[in-house]
DNA sequence: CGATATTGCTCAGTATGCTGACTATCAGTA
DNA sequence: TACTGATAGTCAGCATACTGAGCAATATCG
């Protein structure tokens, strides 16, 4: 039988856990409360005001059904607002608050750090290799899972 | 501000994302129901017969608490059984069951077809590096999880 | 215009993963 | 042997992720 270690799912498995427990620790430590997926989520409606959760789902490959409880936990500790869409009366219309804008700029050195350290094993250039064939098996894969990456 | 695909913790999440889909849609039509995270404990304890969660939960990288319930449903499923273990009266011996056994031996080939699916936009030689260098930086960051690998 | 299809969002249910706490047991030592 | 610490497992609680269903609103087409 195989080895764990010969199977990509397992690898990408350990490896995204190892980020997840890095980010939480570095975002830790200086003293914010953010997960890996609310950050992300924040940096787009920053990025993207007046979004709607469709969009900004496609824009970070979230599933519609998780973005739901992400966006309530970001309003909840008043980072981001959700208001009725004028045009179109189903869509949330999404906006950073000045609170969301702040704790994105002080919580950027953390979100660096963590992602050096999850390359910490690898030299630059193999780095940059990583993450290029990581970009190159996600864009070939990209519709086979149920949220995919959608352009603006 | 830095782009999503500049973010190894981003691209962490993405590509596994897309391996548990590819797994879940291979092996469902193979015609089973099965998780990553299932078929994992499960070859391993066949490969480790009698072994506890503990042990388990090392050698494949789970937090103990995980751990917990993923035997629960194999166990449901009928895959698996968990015995109390005679020398030392906290812990529970695990073994695979008949039904477990075939069970991976038919879903094998499912299994195996996933792996090279999520390696599908690239070449053979590109997989292999992905995977050496997935492997490189998985051991650097080994003790920064809740739930390292350790050694049988 | 009206029937139909599609879209935006939410919800219930299930399965990882984690934190932190707790019980039962074992191991080492004074 | 009694005390102390470590270990195996479980549990409650929270946060992703997904499936599938449903509701309300919009878009499309005959």
């Amino acid at each position: 039988m195989k080895d764990n270690s010969d199977m990509p799912g397992h690898l990408a498995r350990r490896f995204q856990q190892i980020a997840v427990a890095v980010f939480l620790a570095e975002v830790g430590e200086a003293g914010f409360d953010l997960t890996p997926v609310q950050y992300a989520a924040l940096a787009t409606i920053k990025a993207n005001p007046g979004l709607d959760q469709v969009t900004l789902a496609g824009l970070i490959a979230y599933d519609r059904t998780t973005i739901t409880g992400v966006i309530d936990r970001l309003v909840q500790k008043g980072l981001a607002e959700r208001r009725a869409s004028s045009r179109d009366r189903r869509a949330r219309e999404l906006e950073i608050t000045d609170e969301g804008r702040r704790t994105l700029r002080k919580i950027t050195p953390a979100v660096e750090s963590a992602q050096r350290i999850m390359l910490q094993g690898l030299s630059t250039g193999e780095g940059d290799e990583l993450m290029r064939l990581l970009r190159k098996a996600i864009a070939a894969g990209n519709e086979l899972s149920r949220a995919p990456l959608r352009e603006a």
